[in-house]
DNA sequence: GCATTATAGTTAGCCGCCTAACTAATTGTC
DNA sequence: GACAATTAGTTAGGCGGCTAACTATAATGC
């Protein structure tokens, strides 16, 4: 995504300001800061998830698979949890069985079903990587405060159910 | 990028803190929220976008321009501001003078270089979508008052500058 | 002043995501 | 019980990113 390096100096936003009066420019700034700190902070974990040979969809199926009972689910439910299309989970769970961290089970009670099942090579993926994941986010957010950090959650929620005014 | 539609319930909560005791789970409901957040933000803006045939990238090469004193500028710099590779740039680019927002006008002083130009039309697209999206930004941040909407900005950015952690 | 190195831009090919169209199996309806 | 509608999963093709390799031009250094 883009990574809205460049916010303007006040002698850009002057000129914008001129010519569309209406604007809000610190909310303007609050919200294009919103956007690029989730988008960098999200190629950041791309990259640590890389250096496991992982990358973020696939490490997401793994997580899903693992908060499951038997460790199993479907593609479907996989790809709706995830907030993927069905396609794309094809693609994700084809490479997660080339690398033996998944397999896939045929259903007996419905033949068009798969179950996708954890491997024990996928959970001690999970051990190796999680571990490390949580110490670092714990690292990460540990420049805001409990408190803050509430605070912070709290805010973007009631950014997120106001986006429909986006639509 | 990855939804994140679906944050964990306290029983699967407790089997992942039984496996992995160092996580702290408030911490990461707050890293998740913020990728989530920010993922569904950045689509809402893409559909907004849509709507007036733009995306994103090329959205954001016209604005670059149009901060221009002379409404010019090179494919290099538009691409280092806006984050993107200069192949990514010369595919935006591509698509711009296709639609004649922009045109290539070539370098006297260094031949390596073009000059890109915002045209009339892309002074005149933007003008039509940015009093909008103005709009939209101002609605959608309304929920947050001034003082946390400057509070939001600077948690973000404490957490920006802190994501070498992750490194 | 010529060879080396650096810079600007494009092209080629990969990856992850999407939608639309397809096959196979199940469910529902008359 | 046969046929229509629905559901599960895959395949095909498109799009916007990326890196690496390439061409053309400019700058540097002996």
């Amino acid at each position: 995504m883009l990574q809205l390096k460049d916010l303007p100096d006040s002698k850009i936003l002057s000129k914008f300001a001129k010519r569309y009066p209406d604007a809000d420019i610190e909310r303007v700034i609050q919200f294009l800061t919103l956007l690029r700190v989730g988008s960098d902070l999200s190629s950041v974990l791309d990259n640590f998830l890389d250096s496991y040979g992982l990358l973020q969809g696939r490490w997401w199926v793994l997580i899903l698979l693992m908060r499951e009972q038997d460790l199993m689910s479907t593609p479907s439910s996989l790809a709706e949890k995830a907030g993927v299309s069905r396609a794309t989970m094809t693609g994700l769970i084809d490479g997660l069985v080339k690398e033996a961290l998944v397999i896939r089970v045929t259903g007996v009670d419905d033949r068009r079903k798969f179950h996708i099942k954890l491997t024990a090579s996928g959970q001690s993926k999970l051990d190796e990587v999680m571990p490390e994941y949580y110490r670092r986010v714990g690292d990460l957010m540990s420049v805001l405060s409990n408190e803050q950090g509430g605070l912070l959650t709290s805010m973007l929620t009631k950014l997120q159910n106001n986006s429909g005014v986006f639509k």
